[in-house]
DNA sequence: AAGGCCAGAGTTTTT
DNA sequence: CTCTGGCCTT
């Protein structure tokens, strides 16, 4: 225990050894939150206060979860597996696996990702003839998402009009035809558990019994369903234990609700609020910076950083004339980084959109300096691992749709459009699932068709006292793939994924503990049975408290789910010490030695789009707080006159932002010249740009008339600061096109509008 | 069944 | 500009 608490601050230790009440942590960037988080467990359990198995922990990303269950496994000498730690979507999954009878699903019900789903819409729509120009499947993909996050069922959205009506019933049908499929969405995993904890008393009883604790990472993130879900199993008597930061909620768009904090301090008569204010991991400008920033969002619940760290260093500014030359100076900066010594792999760039990373890739690459850029397409998301998890989803529920469609004919059996016009028919006419289908249909097409029924039947029964691995090998050779991909010219690639696959099976066996002798089938009873309703009142199984949840996923099916659940690595060239590039977004979380934050122009950070919307500029300003407190010991910032976006160039303002931090902490490296001798004093101050790269300046900057020019920024009495985008006629009739940023942009006639230079910062 | 052509869009993202 | 999706042609 001694060992357990050792080295927490005072705050963090008030809030590891709070009583068993609920409590609301406000955790600051850099607090020590996870390490508060899983001490807390490990105290609660230590001290004989609750066992492993009345813990619920959840988090948001599988990432992590993991991350919180291998530091409790390396503080006590327990064993984690077990454990109620992950994600809300995994542990619902976990519950539905349980409870599927109750839950009225299959028992090998597979899980939808984004993509399956909007597949599943796309078809849909098509099987009922709705005009998807009139009802776009994305959107209504958003629309059912949006319901079930509110805990509404078709039945309980209130339609306004004709329009929105139509949707309704969309969703409706869309929730018939992923039940009839056996398979659920990413919403629907916690929907579906929501539904049954309500409405089953001793289902609800019995969890709110077992778990005493329930710990919330990331509180500021959750959704309405997911609060609603904590309140049910939170019953009378548990004590929730909340992590959160407000100031780092950035996911609002997805249908995150700071709110719930409030609301969880109000709803649950919070008594216990620790703040972490401690921070541990930047120095003192950069922290001051970001305090400053987020002074300027109201409606905070109130929270200042501070550090023993001492100032360091200034947080560096600077201001290009064009993407490209930020870009380049960005190397230079980072090249000189290098040979002081900094590791690659500590010096982080971060940007508002995932389009800003082109250019600065280009640089990279150009300059040699290795980087890795976070957020590409994921393992289970490639093209050739869909095909063979559908073939395996196949073997492991026959009436998924959407599997049989994407391989139905791949590799190339000669089942064209028409044979499965007429097995989609049959299927309609019958209430049945395409497979089911197979048998009434005749002809030519029907036989193919029956081919490859018997295929997947084969793949299915054959192998059923295979270890997983081997299932999954074997698959790949009758299916086909293999063989397929070797016939293709860029098909090396995909064949390594698809081995891949096969150690991913193997990894996933020996890490979940399936024993290698059990079959990945639970056998002929596991066929996909679209159930009949929950019966009321029926009897719970019993479980022990202490005791893990029965297994009743075969390893089958337990892969699948983790393939959906956990799309897997979403970083290219892993490994190698290289410069990380990232979205602002995605660097939540992490840190690093060195940060540049770039692109902090109006427009783009903050983005255009989010200053329209209710609340965006908090956001957005929170995003920047963000980024700010990544960094540990340098932090830059840089934007740019001019910007390359959608093949023309725009040009921006400053960031608004810059307004908003200390000019203590602050050094400008670019000069702050006067605008009017602005080629020459940047060409003395840029000797270290490369000469081609200021003469691609001086030449887009070369255009002038009536002594005002393209890209300068001039003020205005009522507009304000605004930025010349576009010069029309010349001499007395010479007009403007001035972006004002928030005032928007202005037609002025230059000889007429009072305008003044401004000399930029 | 595959490749070519054109229109249209173009924040942020996990599960 | 650059990617995607849908449609049309071979």
């Amino acid at each position: 225990m001694q060992n357990l608490l050792h080295n927490l601050n005072p705050e963090q230790l008030a809030a590891v050894t709070l009583p068993s009440q609920h409590a609301m942590i406000l955790a600051g960037a850099g607090s020590g939150k996870t390490r508060v988080l899983t001490t807390r467990i490990a105290w609660l359990i230590q001290t004989g206060q609750v066992s492993p198995a009345g813990i619920l922990a959840v988090t948001f990303t599988n990432k992590a979860a993991k991350e919180m269950t291998s530091r409790l496994g390396a503080m006590l000498p327990i064993n984690t597996r077990g454990m109620w730690i992950g994600t809300f979507h995994g542990l619902c999954n976990r519950f539905l696996r349980a409870h599927y009878r109750d839950a009225a699903l299959p028992q090998s019900f597979q899980i939808l990702d984004s993509g399956d789903q909007l597949s599943m819409i796309k078809r849909m729509l098509k099987a009922l003839n709705v005009d998807d120009e009139k009802y776009p499947p994305r959107n209504l993909m958003y629309f059912i998402n949006n319901a079930k996050e509110q805990g509404l069922r078709a039945q309980d959205v209130e339609a306004y009009d004709d329009y929105n009506r139509k949707f309704v019933e969309l969703y409706d049908i869309y929730d018939q035809q992923c039940q009839r499929e056996g398979v659920v969405d990413f919403a629907e995993l916690l929907l579906r558990t929501y539904e049954l904890l309500s409405r089953s008393q001793p289902l609800r009883e019995h969890y709110q019994a077992r778990f005493r604790h329930i710990l919330v990472d990331e509180f500021q993130d959750t959704n309405d369903l997911q609060y609603k879900w904590l309140k049910l199993l939170a019953g009378q008597s548990n004590a929730v234990f909340a992590v959160g930061d407000d100031d780092q909620s950035i996911y609002a768009f997805r249908g995150a609700n700071v709110g719930n904090m409030a609301a969880f301090e109000r709803e649950f008569r919070v008594q216990n609020l620790i703040k972490l204010e401690q921070n541990y991991r930047s120095h003192g400008h950069i922290l001051d910076a970001a305090n400053t920033l987020i002074a300027h969002n109201t409606r905070r619940l109130g929270k200042n950083l501070r550090t023993d760290a001492g100032h360091g260093e200034p947080v560096r500014i600077f201001e290009s004339s064009s993407d490209l030359q930020e870009a380049q100076w960005l190397i230079e900066e980072v090249k000189s980084l290098l040979n002081e010594g900094w590791m690659r792999s500590e010096i982080a760039v971060l940007y508002r959109s995932n389009a800003q990373s082109r250019v600065i890739e280009h640089a990279l690459f150009t300059a040699g300096i290795p980087y890795r850029v976070y957020g590409g397409q994921r393992f289970f998301e490639r093209a050739e691992i869909k095909h063979a998890i559908a073939y395996l989803q196949l073997m492991d529920n026959p009436h998924n749709d959407s599997a049989f469609l994407r391989v139905v004919n791949f590799p190339a059996r000669g089942i064209g459009a028409r044979s499965i016009e007429q097995l989609q028919d049959a299927a309609r006419q019958h209430g049945m699932s395409l497979y089911a289908a197979v048998p009434h249909v005749s002809g030519k097409a029907g036989s193919s068709l029956g081919g490859f029924v018997r295929l997947v039947e084969r793949m299915r029964f054959e192998n059923q006292t295979m270890p997983l691995q081997e299932v999954v090998k074997a698959m790949l050779d009758a299916s086909g793939l293999i063989a397929h991909y070797q016939t293709e010219k860029e098909g090396a690639d995909r064949i390594e994924n698809l081995e891949q696959l096969v150690s991913a099976a193997m990894l996933f066996v020996s890490e979940e503990g399936f024993g290698i002798d059990a079959p990945a089938f639970a056998g002929p009873k596991a066929q996909a049975v679209a159930g009949p309703a929950l019966v009321d009142g029926e009897e719970v199984e019993v479980i022990d408290a202490d005791a893990p949840l029965p297994t009743v996923m075969s390893p089958l099916s337990a892969f699948l789910s983790h393939a959906s659940l956990e799309a897997g690595d979403n970083q290219a060239q892993a490994g190698q010490d290289a410069l990380q590039l990232m979205t602002v977004h995605s660097a939540k979380g992490l840190e690093f030695d060195a940060v540049f934050i770039t692109g902090l122009e109006e427009g783009l950070f903050p983005h255009e789009n989010s200053t329209q919307e209710e609340g965006g500029l908090e956001e957005e300003r929170r995003l920047m707080y963000v980024a700010i407190t990544r960094a540990r010991k340098r932090l830059y910032m840089s934007f740019s006159q001019t910007r390359m976006l959608h093949g023309q160039s725009r040009y921006n303002m400053r960031s608004r932002f810059f307004d908003e931090l200390p000019d203590a902490s602050l050094k400008w490296l670019s000069p702050r010249v006067q605008q009017h001798s602005w080629f020459a004093q940047r060409k003395t101050a840029w000797d270290d740009v490369p000469e081609a790269g200021v003469n691609a300046i001086a030449q887009s900057f070369t255009r002038k008339d009536a002594g005002w020019r393209i890209g300068e920024s001039v003020a205005h009495a009522k507009f304000g600061e605004g930025v010349i985008v576009s010069i029309e006629g010349s001499g007395t009739n010479c007009r403007a096109h001035i972006n004002f940023g928030k005032h928007g942009m202005k037609l002025l006639d230059l000889n007429i509008a009072k305008l003044e230079r401004v000399a930029k910062a």
